[in-house]
This record gives structure tokens, sequence and C-alpha cells, in this order.
DNA sequence: CGTGCGTTTGAGTGAATTCAACGGCTGTGG
DNA sequence: CCACAGCCGTTGAATTCACTCAAACGCACG
């Protein structure tokens, strides 16, 4: 079912991190009027919320769902930059036009604003500027460290340091939800769907999680060792 | 480790793909900030700029030379996340503590400025601080790019877009000086030395470049087609 | 109770790594 | 000026890990 579904229009813009930032002291401001400027959308599941090369129109915040931020290669192949989860910003960026795609990876809640208007506001508001800087640093150290894992790293450590990040995100650390397929956490960490599933089971062997069912994890002992 | 001489440069130098950022429009008016308010110092090859984990305090802008951002895992293992050429900033982050190294990968000059000085001008001055957000997008940017790169792509094709990245910020395109050893572009590509010189020679075979030592190469054609 | 998609599992292949040795440039000291 | 040492880069051989191709499984949905 791909279909979307953007109650207004297709959206806009860059994304953020690696695996989603969450609100902190510096960005409260500027959450705070995310809220107010903007309007909330829903989003279906795989519909793309705007697409790699569109005109920048718009910024994110996810309320509810999950979202990946896209780029696909002449070849075919897809590269997911992050997921953003609930509460992560996206799609902000100085460009015109959008270096990469954004698409639901579940149903989704979103806050949209115009850039226009954020542009406006940060302009009366020097504070809005300097978390939007302090938004997209962290965004960048998430980045940075995704750049480390795909660097040199075997099947297993990425599967794993895949799954500890999800786990820091989730209410109850010992079980894992998996909002995204196979092919998904396969295209976000530079491996195929295959090895993926090997991986995972391998994990399971070996005694250091529980598969229940292919979305959810239930990690043994208190934590994913390297 | 003092040594003067910062002219103010004419904006050039265009950025490419995962390597560096060059200065644009906007962030003249930081460009020139730094320069004001930094002190030139010069550092050897291979020396340490500043280590992983140490406390942000200054802030760096490439005058001369190349710097190099790498993290150290555990495993003895060293990612490069991205060469800084000149024109480029570096070390501007919001932590209290640097992420990663930063290394010269050749004699350096640099233009130095101390953390605290900037924030305050740049609550004086709001310009500053778009400045400093459009920088960081930049860097976000090629740092998505590298991301891309390091994902799902052959040696073959990691040494081609790294060979295509440097070309364009030579300024003479077809001659590219490669400032740094085959261990640092094997670090950054997430191959192995061997495999790095290994395609080296293959796209030599192949007719693309031409290799005049080990560090300059000359491309044949016009262009490095994927 | 089928149908269809996502996931798992299997077998064989291939690209990049590891291990190992050689070659060549640079800089230093005789 | 030449000889040598040390480092960096290249090349070779064998191995390994992830990929490709292919088929079976299982769960959700109609």
């Amino acid at each position: 079912m791909l279909h979307a579904h953007v109650s207004g229009r297709p959206g806009i813009v860059p994304h953020a991190g690696c695996l989603a930032s969450g609100p902190e002291a510096p960005e409260d401001a500027l959450d705070q009027t995310l809220e107010e400027l903007g309007t909330a959308i829903a989003v279906d599941r795989n519909a793309e919320i705007f697409a790699q090369g569109e005109p920048v129109t718009h910024f994110y915040k996810v309320v509810s769902g999950v979202v990946r931020t896209c780029v696909y290669l002449e070849d075919g192949h897809r590269q997911i930059g992050s997921f953003q989860l609930p509460g992560d910003l996206f799609g902000i960026g100085m460009g015109d036009r959008h270096a990469f795609s954004a698409e639901a990876v579940t149903d989704c809640q979103l806050v949209r604003v115009r850039r226009s208007a954020l542009e406006a506001a940060s302009k009366r508001r020097p504070e809005l500027c300097r978390a939007m800087l302090a938004c997209t640093f962290r965004s960048m150290e998430r980045l940075r460290a995704h750049v480390t894992l795909l660097g040199r790293r075997s099947a297993l450590e990425r599967v794993v340091a895949f799954l500890r990040a999800l786990s820091e995100r989730q209410h109850q650390p010992s079980v894992i939800e998996l909002p995204m397929s196979r092919q998904d956490i396969a295209d976000h960490l530079g491996l195929t769907i295959e090895t993926v599933s090997r991986t995972m089971t391998q994990l399971q062997d070996i005694g250091l999680i529980t598969l229940d069912g292919s979305r959810r994890v239930r990690v043994r002992e208190s934590r994913l060792a390297a």
C-alpha cells in the first residue's frame, strides 16, 4: 500500500540524525516554536513525505511513528541515512532542494512548519537559531557515529550497534520493537536483507537475544556487549 | 608554534563531496570574524591538533595544508571522517568534549579561535549564528554523502568517488595531488591499504588514470565516470 | 483455506581481507 | 656523492566474509 495522504501537500526538507535526537534543554524553545507555527499532519505507512530533488518548503517534527530518510542511487540501491523517531526533527537544511527523500516507515503523526515561517521567526529570535544549531550538531554527531559504524565493521557489529541504538531510545530497553523491515535495516547498515536475517539468528544462537517474531527482539542479559 | 600571515583570502574554493567545506556567501561574515578573533598557528605534519575526549576550547580554520578528523576504535582501527582543506572550518560543535581527534596530514597553517570568543560574538551578532548554521549544514551534506559512499559500494567506486571529490577542489582538475598516505585514504574509505593500492593500479590498467609516483594522479579523459 | 509478501535458510560464488614478501623512494650519515 | 636504513607502497597467494541466486517457510489477509 503505497499511497500518500498527507493532509495538505507533500513536503519538504532534508533530515536530521542517524537514529533520532531527543529533546533537550536548548531546543525547548525550538520545539515549542515548531508546535506553535506548525500544523499537524498524518502520513500513511510507506508514503513519501518529500522526495529527493524537490524544493525545500517545510521542516518536520515526528510526533508519533517512524520516518526514514534515504537516497536512491543510480544503480537502484537505496541508502537509508537515518531513522527519525518521535521527538526528532528532520528536513532542516539550507539547500533549495532536498538531497534525500523522507518516507514514513509506519503510520505517522508529524508537525510540519513552513520553512519561511521558521526562518522569519529565527530572525526575530536569535535563540531559535542557536537551538537549530544545537539540534543540527547533535544530528551530526549521530551521522558521524554512523560513518564510523559503516567504515570497517563486521555484519555482526553493525547489527548489534543498531539494536543497541534502538534499545537506548525504547521505554523497555530489554524489549526492542523493530518498526522497520529487514530491507530497511539492511539499507541502513549497508548489508543485504539475507545477511541481516542470518546475523539476527546468529545472535539468537549465541544467546544474546531472543526473536519474538521478526519485529520484536528480547535482549538477554543486561547489555549487548560488542 | 606561533606564526602569522593570515591575509584575508579571496572567496574561492568550491567544495566537494565528502571533502571539506568551502566558504560561500553567508559564511563570509563568519570567515572574517574568525580571522579577526583568531590567532595564526603552525602545526607540524602528523601533529595532533586536539584529541578525542578533550574539552572543546577552540575552533579552527585551515589556512594551508590538510587536516584529518578521525575516531580511534577500541580494536585499534581508525576511521577518518573527513579531510579538511584550506578554507575549511573544523572543531565547531556543541558538546563539551571533542567526539573525534584532529591531526595534521601535512604541515599546516591554521587560524584558531577561542570558543568563548566566538560564542560571545555570535550573541552580539545573530548573523554569525546563521553563518555557523549554514556551515554546519554543508558539513552534514558532505557527511551524508560519505555515508552513502560507505554504504554499499565497491572498492573501485569508493576510490573513484574519492579521487573525483579531490579533483573538484584542485586548481588543476586533471592532476590530483594526494596529500595523504594510502593508510589515510584506506581509513577514510573503509578499505585496507592493500585494496586501495590495488584499486589504484587497476584504475591505471583500465586507463582512467596515470600514477605519477604514489602521491600524484593524472586523470585521463575529461571525467572519472562512475 | 488459499494467496502473497516478508523472512528465513541453504549452497555456491566472489570481492576484499589477511598474511607475506618484494620494490622503491627519501633522507641521513659516512 | 654514494650507501644504507627505514618507511611506504605495491604485488602475490590463500582465506574469509558477505553477497547472489534459489527455494522453503510462516504469518497476515482476504
